[in-house]
DNA sequence: ATGAATGAAAC
DNA sequence: GTTTCATTCAT
């Protein structure tokens, strides 16, 4: 495969044997730093660090999600929440970033590997704690979570696939939502009916010149796949039927009535018939948009591209807010 | 197998 | 501009 030849031209500086300390019970960054000045230096068998107390925490806290994986870059991408390894390993970033001349974050794994295997049970406990309390955090904050990972293949996949399977990641979040909301409407599932689409075998997803346009690809992946080896991916024809009367979930909690429903269109991608006098969208800023007056009206993948190129959001029911996906955040940008 | 964090280095 | 790396652990 890919003759990866040893990128290992890099390499270790020393190891700065020291010790934990802590990290914010979501996972997410503490500001705290006690000390812990470590040495920058070698061997020292770090005995027993310890030393963390809490304080963590809320320096503020700033905005707390950082450097978010473009292949995980999604509105409401909800994060796994972190195990005891990692919370050690942030801490031991966090508490010696600025003392050690370790760049390498592939050293810096190396060494809080080894540091991990060395620490006394107790002190491991202290993380083995913390990591249940962040899941259980987690849980409370996110009770519909489901981890679903992707597979390598989708993620790596040429041609638009980045931004297919971030959609699809967004997608499958989102129904993953829907569906822990005991989904009932109707609306949707007759939206979602994607007539032929989980009956025809093969569709030419490749064939497509990568257009680039998001949008337009965006249903070739997602709805006329329907295989059923994808993990956590949920075959449009099996999503439940969505309660359009039920508070939609995140940003669009407060969209009125849902409008009409969404069309797959194996050709033209995705269709949505909007009913105009009950849509809006608004913008990132929170600037409400009216929709053009008019009669209910088809938008298609055109139209989305335009408004993603606008950078508004298009709230329209299921699919309408997952459409918004696609608006969001890299989208519209770049 | 993937992704939780991290950011330099490699594509 | 995006992915890989290196680690452990949970899914």
């Amino acid at each position: 495969m890919t003759p990866i030849l040893t990128t290992t031209t890099r390499r270790s500086r020393r190891l700065s044997s020291q010790v934990p300390v802590r990290y914010d019970e979501e996972g997410w960054e503490a500001t705290d730093l006690l000390m812990y000045l470590t040495t920058p230096v070698s061997e020292a068998p770090s005995p027993a660090p310890s030393a963390f107390s809490h304080s963590s925490t809320q320096s503020d806290t700033p905005s707390p999600r950082r450097h978010t994986p473009s292949h995980r870059r999604t509105p409401e991408h909800v994060p796994r929440p972190p195990n005891a390894f990692m919370l050690f390993r942030s801490d031991y970033w966090r508490e010696n970033k600025d003392t050690i001349r370790e760049r390498d974050h592939r050293e810096i794994s190396r060494i809080c590997g080894e540091l991990w295997r060395a620490l006394p049970p107790a002190e491991k406990q202290v993380y083995t704690d913390k990591a249940i309390s962040a899941k259980e955090e987690h849980l409370v904050k996110y009770p519909d979570y489901k981890f679903t990972p992707m597979s390598r293949q989708k993620k790596t996949r040429r041609v638009v696939s980045r931004d297919r399977d971030i959609i699809e990641e967004a997608r499958r979040e989102k129904i993953g939502m829907l569906m822990g909301k005991g989904a009932e409407g109707m609306e949707l599932g007759r939206a979602l009916e994607v007539e032929d689409t989980c009956g025809n075998p093969s569709t030419p997803v490749t064939e497509r010149t990568p257009t680039t346009t998001l949008i337009a690809e965006f249903p070739a992946t997602n709805e006329l796949v329907c295989d059923g080896e994808e993990d956590g991916f949920v075959p449009t024809c099996d999503i439940p039927p969505l309660d359009l009367n039920a508070p939609n979930p995140g940003l669009y909690n407060h969209v009125p009535e849902p409008p009409s429903y969404a069309h797959i269109d194996p050709q033209f991608g995705f269709k949505a018939h909007v009913d105009v006098d009950n849509c809006f969208w608004f913008k990132p800023t929170g600037e409400f948009v009216n929709p053009p007056a008019g009669p209910p009206a088809f938008i298609t993948a055109d139209h989305f591209q335009s408004f993603a190129l606008d950078g508004t959001y298009v709230p329209i029911s299921g699919l309408g807010l997952y459409e918004t996906d696609l608006v969001y955040d890299s989208y519209n940008g770049a």
